[in-house]
DNA sequence: CTCAGTGCAAAGGATTTGCATGCCG
DNA sequence: CGGCATGCAAATCCTTTGCACTGAG
């Protein structure tokens, strides 16, 4: 999706839960379609230094109620942050499990159609009503082996 | 695994890393056996009100180190405990975005063996080591809809 | 006896919030 | 103008740690 289209998917989302987007989450959306993956708040923070740290916070938790962006929780304690797979497609995480590093990948649309059908049949066994699914790597990244 | 064998298996996991199956490493496998999944800290202090927090968190770590038991991350600041798989068998996690409610479920083997093959595809690509992966179903739960 | 494990309470660190100020609609 | 977003600093909450005590070998 171009930079563009994504602004104005994001106004649209926003609108929808009365909020604006305003300067602060401009940026913020910027700084995360940068990324390989999602960030951390200090990686956001480093990445763009006219931000406070509380209004990262802040509008983080609002892009997210807003369902503009999702939040990654690995197991080192940082919460990491994307944009949601509405505005970037569907992918999957490789995490590392020396440096906490993640980036994203994508499987072929056969494996995913498989794995979609399996998921809806545990599901209806367990009286869940499916939605998305996660999928994450563990292992050791290039930088680490 | 029956529960006796569970203990064999944590005592050697634990002889490995020079420490000692005590009393409270005891009761804390316990507590997570019984759990239909993972659970949350303050939820093992209420099931067994004669460990203390502090106590929970520096074994739980240890557990941890170990191999004995495997932190789960949700999104909602909590982090969750469960045996390991080498003790409870591959699973996955339904996980209910409204309550945050974590529980167990399997696949067959048929289609964790199809999504092997091409997390190994994936993995070779991007020149990373793969291990284990995960995966959640996000959704509604029983209780929620 | 000795040393790892325990329990309490205090410290640490990521995240959230109160309040005064500034800005967009 | 009016109200929401912002920025700073203080508060909150999960988690970790220091220290003296206890118990297993």
């Amino acid at each position: 999706m171009s930079a563009t289209n994504v602004d104005d998917t994001v106004t649209a989302m926003l609108h929808q839960v009365d909020q604006r987007y305003t300067t602060s989450r401009r940026r913020l959306v910027a700084s995360l379609q940068t990324g390989e993956g999602p960030l951390t708040i200090t990686q956001i923070v480093d990445a763009d230094e006219t931000l406070p740290q509380s209004t990262i916070y802040r509008n983080l938790n609002i892009l997210e109620e807003a369902g503009v962006v999702t939040r990654v929780t690995t197991s080192d304690g940082f919460s990491r942050y994307e944009l949601t797979e509405e505005l970037t497609g569907h992918h999957h995480h490789l995490i590392c499990t020396n440096c906490d590093m993640v980036t994203d990948f994508t499987l072929d649309t056969g494996i995913e159609s498989v794995l979609e059908k399996a998921l809806a049949g545990a599901a209806r066994k367990a009286g869940f009503q499916p939605g998305a699914h996660r999928l994450d790597l563990l292992g050791t990244c290039k930088a680490c082996r």
